[in-house]
DNA sequence: TTATCGACGCACCAATCGACGCAACTCGTA
DNA sequence: TACGAGTTGCGTCGATTGGTGCGTCGATAA
């Protein structure tokens, strides 16, 4: 309690960092108690407190302070590693449950799914096309792709068949995103970087993002499956984006490793997304952020672009 | 005070070139910050970006850099104009760099293999896209891509790098030709079947296959990679095509036995084409076409299409 | 009295500077 | 066909710049 006020000294001894550097921020910056007078003392309330918590973890985590300053500056509340994150965006139902999830996925689901056994690509184009167009990316992807491929992946698991239907399922689903991308291709330097992880093939999921990212308006990189580690610090550091999305699809390809040499890149973004069932939070390395779906992957990236818009760097 | 002042590795970054090529730009062309004090660090003005980018889109579309630096020098005017001189204008045509070798493949080439190496997604999706709205799926795969495509190789062979470039046009290349193929989709029964060769993962010139075929209004079906052989002869028998293309892009993919099985299909196809440098000419059973490029692969589609307009077959 | 204020300065380090050189492409010439 | 000449992007090297955290000093608020 007593937060109320919280004087230069304690703020600092809080914060860890030294009093003086406290009023280097506020002038150098502009990261300061909300209203002060010159010459009086400082008093911290507990959101001026909150930026510069930002502040301080950001520059923890090796983000060059003018940036991390910026970003704090105009982000009210958001520490990404803990809990606030996913109180924001909340589309409706997910489940995980239930063993044909076509079933209760709505009459367009069922649609699919029947065209999809039937190998009718042109009818499952057409569904696709026409769901992305009503209703958008994010939920076409949501409430009628991911069920169906679930519900394929299931029976082609317990039947060990259906592997050709699971092909040009995926093959038009991939195509429709393609479409989708280039129809409203976002213009503009992309601060944003897709990627698979290390011998990771199923890129479907990153695609889904990459067309809601365009759809979005933002623009993006997208390198795609079985990415190596070099590679991919090697494409981070010629291009320096803001932020970096690294999809894991199973356990065998989720080396955390991969997450830890972007931290220890020389341009390191100022956000890294874990995304993907393959990852487990208990493993991934402090400073990465871990998505639970497309919608929220997609308002973080969105977030990043727009704290950078016209930033200028150091 | 000026808000705006990018540092070089800033407008490095929104470029996509390294901070070397900026000062190389600055003391060769004489692009560089409009003020500037020898030793002292080079910041960049809106205005000075602008004429950056006008340098980067005209090598992006294959105009000899120094005569893009003597038109982005005194160019007042923004874009808008380049639209009717890009190709009117065709200055002594050098380049360099360590760049993609292209061979004798034309500008649009070179500016491709330019924006690859930059990682630059926008530049390689709208050259793409150009080009095959100006020329066609054919020509476009035939004088543009496949060469790029190429030149990549074989730069990644002999340096082991450069995957991310790779992975990214590849991409791009892929989105491009599911757009294409998207934008003029064939209607009609779809008698051809599209399938790369079991553990084959290469589907590119599949897809420009598909794409080719969509642009000639020929409908298909797409499998894509890594299809099992008993996958693929379940999809004949389930949807009976009257042509089937097999790609097989290296000689451990290509075994003939695939070809063998659809042979022994109940209900075999009329037409058998292997497709691809893995296929050995020798080792082919009999009754299989194989086509020495993407032309006459489609030209050998579309007369099995034509020869089934009127004859019906059970 | 004591903690803080504003101003100034210093040490550290990443980013950048200029210079040089390499590799690879294109073209002209033999 | 082969080869030298010219062009060009960019990597490397040692030196310098400029951003950053923080200590110090006289003055002032609490």
């Amino acid at each position: 309690m007593a937060d109320e006020a919280l004087s230069a000294g304690a703020v600092a001894r809080r914060l860890g960092v030294a009093v003086t550097t406290l009023r280097t921020w506020h002038q150098r910056y502009g990261l300061g108690p909300s209203e002060h007078v010159p010459g009086h003392h400082r008093r911290y309330t507990p959101a001026d407190l909150a930026r510069l918590e930002t502040m301080r973890r950001l520059t923890a985590e090796g983000v060059s302070p003018a940036e991390a300053a910026r970003w704090a500056r105009q982000a009210p509340d958001r520490t990404s590693v803990d809990t606030v994150t996913r109180s924001r965006i909340r589309p409706p139902g997910r489940d995980g449950g239930g063993a044909i999830p076509v079933g209760r996925a709505g009459p367009a689901a069922r649609g699919l799914a029947r065209a999809a056994m039937r190998l009718d690509a042109a009818a499952i184009n057409e569904t696709i096309a026409h769901t992305i167009a009503a209703s958008g990316v994010v939920a076409t992807w949501e409430t009628l792709l991911r069920p169906v491929l679930a519900g394929i992946g299931d029976r082609h698991a317990a039947t060990s068949g259906l592997i050709e239907v699971e092909h040009l399922v995926s093959r038009c689903v991939s195509e429709a995103f393609a479409a989708a991308s280039q129809a409203n291709a976002p213009s503009g330097p992309a601060r944003i970087l897709l990627s698979c992880a290390d011998e990771e093939q199923h890129t479907l999921p990153l695609e889904a993002l990459a067309a809601a990212l365009a759809e979005a308006g933002v623009s993006y990189r997208m390198l795609g499956a079985r990415v190596p580690v070099a590679a991919l610090v090697e494409a981070v550091n010629r291009t320096g984006p803001a932020a970096v999305v690294l999809w894991s699809h199973t356990r065998a390809t989720a080396d955390p490793a991969q997450l830890s040499a972007l931290l220890a890149a020389p341009r390191r973004p100022l956000l890294i997304l874990a995304a993907g069932p393959g990852w487990r939070a208990d493993t991934l390395p402090a400073g990465v952020v871990r998505p639970v779906d497309l919608a929220e992957a997609v308002s973080l990236a969105m977030a990043v672009r727009d704290s950078l818009d016209q930033s200028r760097e150091a």
